[in-house]
DNA sequence: TGATAAGTGGACAAGTCTGTCTACCACCCA
DNA sequence: TGGGTGGTAGACAGACTTGTCCACTTATCA
């Protein structure tokens, strides 16, 4: 049960910290916690629940991390870092300019809410579950949405568009919808209708600056 | 203190079931348990905190409902209904063809997301914390979304669109997202990011539709 | 007036939660 | 060989959880 221990069931192509191979116990915590936390809410997991599935002792937590609390702070720091690596390095595949990039974004998404293991945004459910009460939640999810709406105003000033700062707001109100819809009715072609909307988006967009510049 | 129990703060324009004045023991129960609830987390809101605030006995709790978890789906349930009331009520107001009626949408999201005590769809936050585990939640949220989906298929069909199916899905997830995004950013203008989206696709549907007809 | 229903207050059981502590083990490197 | 580091196993404290129960009070209504 130790040598080989299955921590994470689902087999995502990259996209969650839970189901990398832990090398040391601290790992074997926080992949346990990511998993459990993720699945099953966070006040919901308890501190022995995690043990039992890390496979390590008590003290090796605390010894690792100052509470509850601190543990959940860096799980979600770990799921976020990695989630933004998987999507980031999917879209720098995508060739072609900005335009082929954004629309890219919703295909990716939909390759997330395929996963078997999906279970929405973790820090779309955190927020949801702490809200006021853990400012160390809300700092994470601000973090982590910040930097993808850094990279979609990268994208804007590619494109050229009139208000970038509208344009990158307007795509991340099409990204939360998506993952939100595809969590509650498990249904991931909510992506493709995203996307759908982006495209619809996008070519307005071009039109109105044609315009403008005629 | 038992008189006029003021068991929630805020003052909403009537979206809330926590903010209707409660007239009996079950009532106020239920409005400190949708209060504390929707604020709170459901997990992290303790029978006590509830009795406390509510004023009343446990074993009034016990009588009224079996458990704490049926307080969790009866809360739900008149949460949802109170909320459809006032949503539905408002954009029933709106004169004009249904395409007014569906950029309203967003006005009245505009309103709701500028209220102090917003906090988020209650069903959203519930499905974000139990997921998998409980399925009496799921299903409530189920039977929200349907109803707010079936509003907008019959707008779609007043419309006279393509795909109705489409179309609904499409709204959905602009009214999620600018839910998800307010709430996040506590900053109500994403229903106005999410208006500007709507109407551009409403204008590509109109297009669209008149290419066909051409 | 007097019976019935509904609510109160609080003790209590039984379990779960986080976090601490002790005693022991196994490995690595000097 | 032997000391230090890091992990294990599990008991334990103390607080908090849900839910039950009982004796008592208040309100309603025939």
């Amino acid at each position: 049960m130790k040598d080989t221990p299955t921590l994470c069931p689902i087999d995502p192509t990259g996209w969650s910290f839970a189901a990398r191979p832990p090398r040391n116990p601290r790992e074997r915590i926080m992949s346990a916690a990511s998993f459990l936390f993720c699945n099953h809410g966070f006040s919901a997991t308890g501190i022995d629940t995690i043990l039992a599935h890390a496979g390590t002792a008590k003290a090796t937590l605390y010894n690792h991390f100052k509470s509850k609390e601190e543990l959940i702070a860096t799980v979600l720091e770990a799921e976020g870092a990695t989630w933004r690596e998987w999507f980031f390095g999917r879209l720098a595949e995508v060739e072609g300019p900005a335009q082929a990039r954004i629309l890219a974004v919703f295909d990716v998404l939909y390759e997330w809410f395929s996963d078997p293991g999906f279970y929405g945004c973790p820090f779309i459910n955190a927020v949801a579950e702490f809200d006021s009460g853990n400012d160390a939640v809300r700092q994470a999810a601000k973090i982590h949405k910040e930097r993808l709406f850094t990279w979609l105003m990268a994208q804007a000033m590619e494109l050229n568009v009139a208000d970038p700062k509208e344009f990158a707001r307007s795509l991340a109100v099409l990204i939360d919808g998506a993952i939100v819809a595809a969590q509650h009715a498990r249904d991931p072609s909510f992506a493709l209708t995203a996307r759908a909307l982006a495209e619809g988006y996008l070519d307005n967009n071009q039109r109105h600056s044609g315009l403008r510049e005629q």
